[in-house]
DNA sequence: TGCAGCGATGTAATCGATTGCATGAAACTA
DNA sequence: TAGTTTCATGCAATCGATTACATCGCTGCA
C-alpha cells in the first residue's frame, strides 16, 4: 500500500463534492442522484481512486473477509471444494483467506485467532477433527464469527454443515458389487476417528446386513483416505487367506493405492478383485482400469457452504435469529472398469 | 466481528498503562520493560484481547495479506505450490487470500483490484497468460505492490521469478528415452501460449538435434496439459501411420491421460510405446503402470516464492532498492515403469 | 552539584472511509 | 399559502490501533 494514492477526500474535490456523497455513490447508490453519481464516477475514474479496504472495515466494523479451515491443502479434493467457494465468493466483496490447519507451526493458536475474530467475517470449516477445545470455543463464546461445516462435521453440533449422504454412497457402492454377484465384499476404511469413515462404514455394514452378506471384520480394513494407504491395505488383503473378492474403498485415492499395488504383484483388476472408490476425483475416469465409484459434487459443496456463509453473516447483521439448516447434497454411483462380476 | 470486545484502551486500563505501552508490547517487545511487559500480557490473557487487524492496517498503511493469482484451483498440481505459500507465510502475521483467475465473473477486473493496491501487501502470481494490460500495469504504474511469479513467468520481464529448470526438464526425459534404445521420440505438449510448452518444447527440441535423433513435426502432439487432452492425444497417436515408439509429455496428467486411453484401446505401456512425464503429481508413482517423469519441488517452490515476497515487501518498507534475482530449481528424472526399451 | 544521555512511558494526532444527524430545496397536501 | 414530507447532500464524529514527540526519572561523568 504505496502512499500517495488518491484518498476519498481527493475524489470528493474533483468531483466537487462532499466525501460522505462518494462513499454513498459507492456503497448505496441510491442514496444520491444520478447526476452525481455520474459525476463522482468520472472523478473516481480520473483520479486513479480504489477505496482502502483498512479503513473502510474498520469503521464497519467487519473484517472484510472469510476464512476457509482445510486440513490438507495438498490434496485435491480439498482443492476442488476451494475452487467452489471461491467461485461463489468472487462477487460477494469478501476475500477468501485460507489456512491448512495441519501446518506447524502452532497451528491451534492461529486458528484460534482467526476464530475469535477481527480476521474473519465467517469460516467454513473442512476439518471436523481440529482439537476440541478449538472448535467448541466457536461454540460457547458468543463473540465468533459465523461457522459453517462442509464436507465433514460434528455430531450432535447443531451448526449448520454441508455435507453429502455418505451412507447412502456406502451403500450404493456395497449394492452394486452384490447386484454384479459378489458375496464376499470387504470394505477399506479412512482414519479412525473421521466422521466421514465412521459413517460410510456404517452404511457399508448396513448394506450387508441388509442384504444377507457376511460381515467379516477382518474383511474391513485400516486406511487415513491416502495413497499410500490404499497401496498398505493391498498387502493386508493379499496376506488374507479368506479374501473378500471386492473392496469398496473410502476413497478413489486409497482405491488407486490398493490397485496400483496389486498390479505390482500381478493380481489383476476387476479379474480378481472388484474395486469401488468415493469421491470420483478427476483421474478415477482415466485410471487403469478406470474406476467404479461414488461421486459427490465437490465444487457444489463448495459453493453452497459459501452462500449458506454469506447468508449467515448478513443475517447477523440485521438481526439475532439463527438459521441451523444443514444440506445434505446427493450422490452417484458411476460405474466403470474396476468392478465386475467374481470370477 | 462482533461488538463488545475489549479494545486495546480496556486492556491499558486493567494494565494500569497507557495503550501506547500496550502496542508497545505487542509490536515493539524491547521498548519495554521486561516488567511491564509482563503486566500487559496477562492483562490481554485476562480481558481476552484481540487485536483489530483493520485498525492496525489501516494505521500502518498496509493490508496484512498477500495474494496468490491461480489459474486453476481445482488443479492439483496448483494447491501444493500453495500448500508451500501458506506454509511459508504461517509465522509471517500477513494473511494468504486466493483468487482463481480463470473464474467468471469479470475476473480481470477483479485482478487488477489487487494489483492497484489496498487489498494486499504483494502478490505471487502462478499465472503468466493473464491478459497483457493486467500485468504491465504492475509493470508501469509505481503504485502497487510487489509481484513474485512462480512456475510461470513473463518473457524479457525483469520482474523475480521462481521457476524449475524446464529446459534440462525435458532433456532428461528426451535422453533417458534414447538410452533405453528409442530413436521414434514425440512430444506432448501443452497450451500453445504457454511458457512452460515453450521451453520444455524447445528443450525437447534440442535434445534430439544434440541425440542426432528425428524432429518430425507430426510427432509433436498439441495438448492442453490436461487428462482429457492427453486421451485426445492418444487418438492422434493410433492415427499415425508411422508411430513414435516413445512420447515425452509436458505434464504428469497428459501422460495419465493418454496411458489410460491407449488401454482402453489395448494398447500396452511400455510395451507398445514407452511414456515419460513432468511434475511427478502424487498419483504417478501408484498410476499403472507407475510413471516415469521429472520431478519438481512443488511446495519448495511456493514456499521459495514466499519467501522472496516476504523480502521484497519488507525491503520496500525500508528503502527502495531492487532485487530481481530469480531462482531456478533443479528438476529430477524419476524412473519407473511407463519407459523401457522399445520392443 | 549540575547536566547530558538514555530508557521507559504517556499524550494526542493520525490512518481513510462511513454514517448519524442536520440542512436546504423541492414536491406535495390541505 | 403555509405546513409537511421527501430527497439529496454536507458536516463532523467515529471506528481502534500506532507512533512522533514530549516527559520524567535515573545514571554517569566532569
Amino acid at each position: 500500500m504505496t502512499k500517495g494514492f488518491p484518498k476519498i477526500r481527493d475524489v470528493a474535490d474533483a468531483a466537487g463534492v462532499s466525501t460522505a456523497t462518494v462513499s454513498r455513490a459507492l456503497s448505496a447508490p441510491d442514496r444520491v442522484s444520478a447526476d452525481t453519481r455520474a459525476i463522482v464516477l468520472k472523478a473516481i475514474e480520473e483520479t486513479g481512486y480504489r477505496v482502502n479496504h483498512a479503513a473502510r472495515n474498520l469503521r464497519r466494523r467487519q473484517a472484510g473477509g472469510i476464512v476457509v479451515l482445510v486440513p490438507n491443502l495438498a490434496n485435491p479434493f480439498f482443492s476442488q471444494i476451494l475452487s467452489g467457494i471461491t467461485f461463489a465468493m468472487a462477487t460477494s466483496g469478501y476475500n477468501v483467506l485460507i489456512a491448512d490447519t495441519r501446518q506447524a507451526p502452532n497451528a491451534e493458536h492461529r486458528i484460534l485467532d482467526y476464530l475469535h475474530n477481527n480476521r474473519a467475517d465467517g469460516l467454513i470449516v473442512l476439518d471436523a477433527n481440529l482439537p476440541e477445545d478449538v472448535l467448541s470455543a466457536g461454540d460457547t463464546s458468543n463473540h465468533h464469527p459465523p461457522i459453517v461445516f462442509a464436507c465433514e462435521w460434528l455430531d450432535a453440533d447443531p451448526r449448520p454443515t454441508v455435507t453429502i449422504d455418505n451412507e447412502e454412497g456406502a451403500r450404493l457402492a456395497i449394492r452394486h458389487l452384490a447386484d454384479l454377484g459378489h458375496r464376499r465384499i470387504g470394505h477399506l476404511m479412512g482414519p479412525p476417528d473421521n466422521i466421514l469413515t465412521i459413517t460410510r462404514a456404517k452404511g457399508a455394514r448396513a448394506a450387508l446386513a441388509d442384504l444377507g452378506l457376511a460381515l467379516r471384520e477382518d474383511w474391513f480394513f485400516d486406511g487415513d483416505f491416502s495413497l499410500a494407504s490404499g497401496a498398505a491395505a493391498a498387502h493386508a488383503w493379499l496376506a488374507l487367506e479368506d479374501r473378500p473378492t471386492a473392496i469398496f474403498c473410502a476413497s478413489d485415492a486409497m482405491a488407486c493405492g490398493f490397485i496400483g499395488e496389486l498390479h505390482h504383484k500381478g493380481v489383476r483388476v476387476p479379474d480378481e478383485v472388484s474395486v469401488v472408490g468415493f469421491d470420483d476425483i478427476e483421474i478415477a475416469a482415466h485410471f487403469v482400469p478406470s474406476l467404479t465409484t461414488i461421486a459427490q459434487p465437490r465444487a457444489l459443496i463448495g459453493e453452497t457452504a459459501a452462500r449458506k456463509l454469506l447468508a449467515l453473516i448478513s443475517e447477523g447483521r440485521e438481526n439475532g435469529s439463527a438459521t441451523g439448516a444443514s444440506d445434505i447434497l446427493p450422490v452417484q454411483l458411476v460405474v466403470r472398469e474396476s468392478s465386475a462380476p467374481p470370477r
